[in-house]
DNA sequence: TTATAAAGGATAATCTTTATCCTTTGTTAT
DNA sequence: ATAACAAAGGATAAAGATTATCCTTTATAA
């Protein structure tokens, strides 16, 4: 089990336990969203208040520890801030993969074309994973 | 004032006048969330419940007669079902435009790294739009 | 024109998320 | 190590969003 305290630190948050098990829980899970992060966090905290999950959630996001990846005809998973990536997500098992992907050409030509200042891209693939199919 | 009856029609969609105003309202504004869609619609029908807006969404969608676009740190827009393109959403003005994009090379890529059979493509940028900047 | 399944409206019920309040705790500076 | 204090946790209420229910009305097909 990795220890978060500095990381958490770094993101101007107070590493309590409880923030320590749910960055650990995203570290292990890669992609969780809040039910399944809040069965996991009462197996170690007995009574945790699902509140609690909010509250960091919220922080962490407004603080870029984590980042929220919106799913098509889903549930939001929560993972922790790492290196810009694309998301593959499974119709049949329902996890979520990270990929990278070369978008440059995409973006420019995006920007070319609508005349925005792009500065996020979110790209979310759904289909089928190779253990399911 | 476009008519959609036979538009909901091919969709097994009955053409109420509530469903006709709501085709219209996303014709009209390209995309638009819950909220400003029940506004539209109160002040053709007066007494038009919320819950008439959201089953109609959901028969809609489950029908594919529209689409859900996941906005990222803000709400669902909807649109009627059209070519497959990709999202640009204003960060400022919170508009939402349609542009075309190439992304043959970039699935394949992704299919190729990730074993994935992918069926779907949801891709959206954020940033200022033209007006804005 | 009529019969019927489906849709609309009103409202309750059910999630989901946030706010409140008080107790406990992590952190910083002695 | 200790004390002080802001912040976090837990319990719970409140608010917000979505769905279910029930009865009346209506679109559609025969």
């Amino acid at each position: 089990m990795i220890d978060f305290t500095d990381e958490l630190r770094l993101h101007n948050l107070k590493a309590t336990p409880q923030r320590l098990a749910m960055s650990d829980a995203m570290y292990v899970n890669g992609h969780i969203n809040i039910d399944a992060l809040y069965l996991i966090m009462l197996k170690k905290f007995h009574s945790i208040s699902l509140a609690t999950i909010y509250k960091n959630i919220n922080l962490m996001l407004e603080n870029s520890f984590i980042q929220e990846v919106k799913i098509p005809q889903d549930k939001s998973v929560y993972e922790l801030s790492k290196d810009i990536h694309s998301h593959l997500v499974c119709q049949k098992c329902k996890e979520v993969f990270d990929i990278n992907l070369e978008l440059e050409t995409v973006l420019s030509e995006a920007q070319q074309q609508s005349g925005f200042k792009i500065c996020k891209t979110s790209l979310v693939f759904s289909g089928i994973c190779k253990k399911c199919q």
